[in-house]
DNA sequence: ATTTGTTCAAATTGTTCA
DNA sequence: TGAACAATTTGAACAAAT
């Protein structure tokens, strides 16, 4: 109101901010104005705000694509430099064009600069990838099995427990109850997860090996059918699934690949030197030397972690499924750049699952045994973690030029 | 309303308006019409719009023949001036044609002026030339190998950069590490550079003389080779090819002729004259009096300056493939007309990069030393500035007649 | 040989999509 | 928002008629 005799110069700027502020705070009024806006530039119908002012999508690409340019590549084509600009005449004069839009104050420093067009290319393949994750975010029931929503009975925040020893043998049974009963659900878990995951390739009545020529290949059917499955199970596990979604894309991105590491140890034969998952008759066997497809030092490497995983837990697969699911909660074992959204809920989870595997080792293999094999059950993981590194760059390097064959899914997983 | 006095012209204004807006306010409108469009002049199928009106491809060419053509050059082949123009009688009478041209509203002023003409030609040429400098702005990782993303971390801002695999002692190897890193960074980077661009022309076994005829086979071959080479090692610095693509462009278009200075001062061996790409044993050596064909003066000085700059650098390459950086870099040492795009991130590197070179010169030839030296090393690249616009007036002189015959890429490096 | 007509190349501009 | 695509509009170059 009082501002009318500074129109020229400060009523633009505010009258801008007024833009913003109106344009952003309040959805409906742009909304509502949405159908007969005007481009200032040209007049021509506009479809919102570009560059801080309303426009039309070709004042807006005219701008981006000039405004950077140097100013004195137009010349007026009249010479007035004041030429009009409609819709019909905004192609005669370059200069005059353009000159409005700066005097409308279309901002140049809002067009993208080199950086921050790769930044954002680099956000858009990100997202492609975690958006292949989706079916992380599809809603378990879809998985057409009833969801047991019950997490399991932490043995964690036990009054009772910390009196373990010292307390008697009446609440004993209770908790080795609950262990069996969280045991039989992960089992289960698992198997219901192998279940809803069946290969698209064509199945084989009796055992049969398949080979794999490349990289590629191993990695799109038997490893992506692995992450398929081990993902359900995660999805089928609701100390997972209640997590927020963008910390279980981050968890999977981040330690999927090492959750492989423990998904082969559960499928390979170390004797015949046969990948197959278990209980899945009518399914093909691979290889396990087909993770020379990666490189001959992983395979020998992961043969090597295998046997003595195995060796260590004897070769029992519960056990293995334990750590799969410890590991699927893990941050920060890699630097894991962007924070969790809830980290201390991954955290206790976590905590859960190594719990049970705790009480389940002293369980199987005798009070104060899991003491005992702990450290080297950590010692194990960080190798998976340093193999699981040096499997993406793996990947990485030999797929350089054939990436697009790579199912989006395994995109995810792999690339760094 | 005041305007009636003025009909021939407003009238046709309003119609073309009329026009103008019917078809683009209204894509559908359009494009139903594009089908059935007629010439104004002589009703034949027209094409859209020409000189502001809808005509056919012939119409639209005779305006462009003859408008500006004098007027009273023609006459009326029937004396009425009214001759009816259609598809058929369009050929009989020129005056007619035309003055239904200007009838009908086409509008002179839109044809290309001479002026006009000219500068677009020019541009479609530079074009030409830019699009001979593609490699430049094809992705870096179609150069088959991974680029390493990593900008060299400047020892200008020392806070952070976690300490890459050295947990040692304190600050001061820190910074000697990273600068030691950044140096390997670089070499490795420009024998990639020279690995990734091989000579067309058949290797030779043993070491093997190539004499060159004339100053185009000089351009075509050993320059073109090296121009290849180092605009690849432009790529591969992260610095450079971050880069807005114009800026990159305008970049290697004025400074690369005098990095081909220091790139022969890399190449040539005084003593014997031989002119040879080092760690390329298969390939072609040259006389480095090949540089005759410039001219004998150039020759003479770029002896002398070569000559300097390896006793200034004790003939250390890494001191030359940063100087080549650092030139690279540089605006306004020549008068350079056009403003880049992102001047400020221009600058900011080639500081770095001055920077590396400064820490460099001390580490290498002890501490203060590089104050000593930066003066000579300045006043040998205003001397290099100086060769280089020589070396392009050379070239335009001498290929005047026959500058079809250099390669695209090289007119763009050699030819103002 | 000139004029006319057609086809082509190139830049610019506009639109759609994610 | 930009990328990618499609359309428009210009002159050049060539082919065809006068
Ligand atoms: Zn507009
Ligand atoms: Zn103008
Ligand atoms: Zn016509
Ligand atoms: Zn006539």
């Amino acid at each position: 109101m009082q501002s009318d005799r500074r129109i020229s110069t400060i009523s633009t700027t505010s009258v801008r901010k007024e833009h913003r502020k109106r344009s952003y705070s309040n959805g409906t009024f742009r909304r509502r104005d949405r159908q007969d806006l005007i481009c200032v530039i040209c007049l021509a119908p506009a479809i919102g705000y570009n560059f801080d002012q309303i426009t039309c999508e070709s004042c807006k690409a005219f701008f981006r694509r000039n405004a950077l340019t140097n100013a004195d590549k137009f010349k007026c084509r009249t010479g007035t430099n004041d030429c009009m600009i409609t819709l019909d005449t905004r192609k005669r004069c370059k200069y005059c064009r353009l000159k409005k839009c700066f005097d409308k104050g279309l901002r140049k420093d809002w067009i993208m600069s080199e950086e921050e067009k790769r930044t954002k290319k680099q956000k858009i393949e990100d997202n492609r990838r975690l958006r292949a994750m989706s079916i992380l975010s599809q809603s378990a029931s879809s998985l057409s099995v009833a969801p047991d929503d019950q997490m399991l009975p932490s043995t964690l925040n036990r009054s009772d427990d910390s009196c373990d020893s010292t307390t008697s043998n009446e609440c004993k049974p209770s908790t080795d109850d609950r262990l069996v009963h969280s045991l039989t659900k992960i089992a289960e878990r698992y198997r219901k997860a192998v279940q809803l995951n069946v290969s698209v390739i064509k199945g084989c009545t009796s055992p049969c090996l398949r080979y794999m020529d490349d990289l590629i290949d191993v990695l799109n059917e038997p490893t992506h059918l692995a992450t398929l499955r081990l993902i359900t199970f995660f999805k089928l596990t609701p100390e997972f699934n209640s997590l927020h979604e963008d910390d279980r894309l981050l968890l999977v991105k981040h330690n999927l690949m090492v959750v492989l590491g423990y998904h082969f140890c559960i499928c390979v034969d170390i004797n015949t030197g046969i990948y197959h998952e278990p209980d899945t008759p009518n399914e093909y066997s691979y290889e396990a030397s087909a993770l020379r497809k990666y490189s001959d030092s992983l395979y020998y490497q992961m043969i090597d972690w295998s046997r003595k995983l195995k060796h260590l837990c004897a070769d029992d697969h519960l056990i293995l499924k334990l750590l799969i699911l410890i590991v699927i909660f893990s941050k920060g074992v890699e630097h894991m750049e962007p924070v969790l959204v809830e980290s201390t809920k991954v955290f206790y989870s976590q905590c859960a699952f190594v719990d049970i595997l705790w009480n389940y080792l002293n369980l199987r293999f005798g009070d104060g045994q899991a003491s005992l094999m702990f450290p080297h059950i950590a010692f194990s993981l960080m190798k998976a973690y340093a193999m699981a590194r040096e499997a993406k760059e793996d990947v990485t390097r030999q797929t350089s030029e054939t990436a697009d064959e790579l199912v989006p899914l395994m995109k995810s997983v792999v690339l760094s």
